[in-house]
DNA sequence: GCCAACGTTGGC
DNA sequence: GCCAACGTTGGC
């Protein structure tokens, strides 16, 4: 049997141009206080490196991330906690450099450079909502069409937490 | 593998 | 500043 059919079949599911483009959408959360989305906005190249996560879930959450997928940038710890606008992944996980190094704020002494243990992507501003969806907003819905988002479950911590996209197109809806 | 102690997060 | 909730650490 020639292996021309299976072989077409590879480049089609290979290209990117013809491959089925599923979309992720993601929930980044971030102290204003260390980095706003004002900081992200200012950036030379409107772009950061989303470094410094130090928790396996978020981390996990973060290797799952593709080039394209949509986050809503989160402000917490702050006067008004909430959603403030939007950033795209431009760039997927690779190690976290900031654990290597002892000056930094972020050190962990137990990551690797030959097998990393964190991981960062680099992600792009997108926009900043007119106004802040904030966290008292969004549980109105939490017994609704928000009732399974990770952000509202009780006592969630984590920093990078998956959305939904129904979750997602709800939410561009109430700005 | 259990679990107490401790540190961190983050809303209020 | 308080405190609930959670993750991590380390002794046993």
């Amino acid at each position: 049997m020639f292996p021309f059919p299976v072989c077409t079949l590879k480049c089609v599911v290979t290209n990117p141009a013809l491959a089925i483009k599923e979309m992720n959408y993601w929930l980044l959360k971030s102290e204003p206080n260390s980095y706003s989305i004002d900081d992200l906005m200012q950036e030379p190249k409107k772009r950061t490196s989303w470094d410094g996560v130090r928790n396996y879930q978020a981390r996990n959450f973060m290797r799952e991330m593709k080039n394209g997928d949509l986050c809503f940038f989160y402000h917490s710890s702050c006067p008004k906690p909430g959603i403030v606008g939007i950033a795209k992944v431009v760039r997927q996980a690779y190690p976290d450099h900031t654990a290597f190094d002892p000056e930094d704020h972020h050190y962990d002494p137990k990551s690797d450079p030959d097998d990393p243990r964190w991981f960062m992507v680099d992600v792009r501003f997108v926009r900043k909502f007119a106004r802040i969806i904030g966290l008292p907003e969004l549980r109105e819905y939490a017994d609704g069409a928000l009732s399974d988002m990770v952000l509202l479950r009780r006592g969630n911590r984590l920093s990078v937490t998956p959305v939904t996209k129904k979750q997602w197109d709800f939410i561009n809806k109430l700005k």
